[in-house]
DNA sequence: CACTTAAGTTCATTTATATGAACTATATTA
DNA sequence: TAATATAGTTCATATAAATGAACTTAAGTG
């Protein structure tokens, strides 16, 4: 089941710095200590990552969070929540 | 039962938006469409909200997603993920 | 071709959040 | 005092995310 709009440019936004960094989903999951299963369900916008996932993301990828939610997309959606 | 260090900054930083914006638990939560059970548990870090969640509350408070984890505390402990 | 390895997906189970109703506490006032 | 209203809390239930194992897929290699 598609999740909603706002959750599919979260994910959107996992998969894209996974990739800038060079990142397999496999890598990145082990590295920042999440399942992999977990990982590609979310970058298959199947499930909405919690809080404290995208921080140990972020924490892998070397980016603060802040700047997790600091790109182009988020700002024409929040409005719709 | 408490919950993580980095939970409870992410929890005091949606009481001490809520104060500073003058609403009370009850309020924020009926404008921001979410239950005042939820939030009270949220604010006493009994759970971690979800980020859909944190999104109506910055939706109602009028501020951004990257603004609300734009603070002095946090920088403190994403480091011990 | 058969085998191996790496990457990604699926799913049953475990664990956790969101809801809404019932509850407590406090203040106000008729 | 009894009644009402407002604010906040607790908890059973429903719903959803995280895990880990089993699975698929594809690439490479003996």
């Amino acid at each position: 089941m598609e999740k909603q709009l706002f959750n599919s440019i979260i994910c959107k936004r996992i998969t894209d710095l996974r990739i800038e960094h060079n990142f397999t989903k496999e890598k990145l999951a082990y590295e920042s200590g999440i399942s992999k299963g977990g990982l590609s369900e979310i970058e298959k916008n199947m499930k909405e990552p919690r809080l404290s996932t995208i921080a140990k993301l972020c924490s892998c990828l070397g980016i603060k969070i802040k700047d997790f939610f600091d790109f182009e997309e988020i700002d024409n959606f929040v409005n719709l929540l």
